[in-house]
DNA sequence: GATGAATGAGACTTCATTCAT
DNA sequence: TATGAATGAAGTCTCATTCAT
């Protein structure tokens, strides 16, 4: 008797789609918010079956949560390892983290909305996973050709808050991501006042 | 035997004295992991006493929230007052802004750490809430002589962004409020790529 | 709408009715075999209400099996205070002991019958009870005219063991404590082989 | 991939692995504090293989239990086996019931520590075994030529008691076990005031 | 024989909330 | 206003057991 979601992912081991809703729900609800229960109501479990693949709630979010920061670092990667030139680098580190956040179902959103202090058990691992992330912008940003009252750890820390901040904000259907990206990267570039450069 | 809170605000009414153990609690932790319990026991006093003073959970949150976008409305109001030009107003706004979301007890940090969708009772009064204060930014920015291929919503979106963010990453004893503001603002005015500009 | 328990003893607190009820399941099925529901339900309360006047089932047994021994001490010191033969004491000590051990409703049978490592959280506190009750007989037998050979430590565990192992076997109706105590007291006393001496 | 017990034990079977971990651990902790997966982990197998060899969790602390006391008889057996003189059967006897109850890995701990009331299921089977094990006894005290006030049935169990007891405050390295029985029987047959005999 | 996934009941505990006093 | 006891639902997690492979 599978459920509709095992019939949704046909493929996918008990594992794997546990992760999944669970990925979601972190998402969306955060790490309090979501139960058990709610992750085994979604897979089309038994609260006890979950408790066959993973020891703990901590250990649901922090695999969830590891499997994000890993696809946003490959997509991240992926994204400007076409570009050469740095900003044309950024702009696109920036579209793809934008596209995960916001578009596939959560897969990054549970690295922006739970805080390790959420989740006690794992707090030094997500801060660990989180800084792994972060090397990648750290290491983009110091390409940049910044004017040299620029402190770049600000810089870069304003830039991870406008995007992240989407989150917030975005609707489906509005402004998409790589307008999105492209008017916070030109406006950190050469700043609201200038008239727009010969592209 | 009063408490050290109770010794510490000895002025203060049983009502005030829970929503100043509250809000910075619902900061903190956020909603879901701050429970009733531990706001009495902030407070000193048994958790029916909570409810002479509140219907619920999530008036106490709403209560707090209201309080906290009312003050740094007030802020941001007193610190734009006494400035005319469209920067220096915006600039003094985001210093405020940061004051109160950095300093003061979760003052503000329990408008950017709790969403709405964490408190469905009170969900929609909250989204009003945080709409009658990013009022006053929209007011600020559109006084701003931006360059007219820039799109003010992202402009202000993307600055509350890197203000909010700064709860993530700031530390007491760095960088200050103040430089954090004007180096912000700097770089969304002139961008990250031009020569510092005379003060 | 009160329980029979109620009933049966209105004068009592809801803490003390708990532990009363608490008391008599862990001497009969010992810590993990009794729930927090079965108290609850011996009682005539839900669960929750358990946990308004006590943190954790560890807590609860705790202050069960502490009572438990002070009531056994409170008892052999009242049996002993009326006699001043050494002998005679040991006789009512063991007496006692027995009263409270096999009749009065588990109130020393806990003790007995949980060992401190049932109970983790409370193992330490458990041993140190245990003790304090040991002292007393070891007070008592250090005044015994015992022959020289005779190890007193192992002369008291053995005395301690033949009166605790007859939760095992006594059978209401049989024996009756006094008896029984009289004859382990004689045994140990001239021996099994001796010929009874004169009253 | 081997565990260590498989290494330890190569020639045992699998279900003879399982009765020697699932006897320490009953004898350890008791019946309610161990679990088939504590037992699982400790044989290293899956919890599923337990059933391969068991119907349930009480008949493997049946047949442990069973093994148990048919290891205890047999000790004692061989003990008395050399010994003509009641009283050297009796010492005999109680310091083979020592050896296996302090020594030998739970082999007989489980007797003393899992009680039938704990195991519903098997109770009247535990009664039963327990039984057959105290008619050896029964048997050996029936020829000791004790006084004729002395009661048997007491006296059996007064040494019984203060046998198994010794289980409660045993610690290697201590008093040996020969030493223990030879004075525990010594008292209970000559008593504790009787200058020591020649031997 | 053995595995691994699953179940359903039940474990302890905490939660927001109520209410008589 | 405040307390303390109680409720009922829900929280995370463990249990003995089953069964297809």
């Amino acid at each position: 008797m599978p459920t509709a979601l095992q019939v949704q992912n046909p493929q996918l081991g008990g594992r794997e789609r546990i992760l999944v809703a669970a990925t979601e729900l972190f998402a969306q609800s955060g790490y309090h918010a979501t139960s058990i229960r709610d992750i085994a109501r979604a897979v089309g479990v038994t609260v006890g079956a979950i408790y066959a693949h993973f020891a703990s709630k901590s250990e649901i979010l922090l695999t969830a949560y590891a499997q994000g920061v890993e696809r946003v670092i490959k997509a991240v990667d992926d994204a400007t390892a076409t570009a050469d030139e740095p900003w044309e680098r950024l702009e696109a580190a920036c579209r793809a983290h934008l596209d995960l956040l916001l578009y596939a179902g959560g897969l990054a959103q549970v690295v922006v909305r739970v805080q390790p202090d959420d989740v006690p058990d794992a707090a030094a691992d997500l801060v660990a996973l989180r800084d792994r992330y972060e090397k990648r912008f750290r290491a983009i940003v110091s390409e940049l050709d910044l004017a040299p009252h620029i402190d770049r750890r600000l810089f870069r820390l304003t830039l991870m808050g406008a995007l992240n901040w989407s989150k917030t904000w975005y609707r489906p259907g509005g402004t998409d991501t790589a307008t999105i990206a492209r008017q916070i990267v030109e406006t950190l570039r050469h700043g609201a006042t200038t008239p727009q450069a010969a592209p």
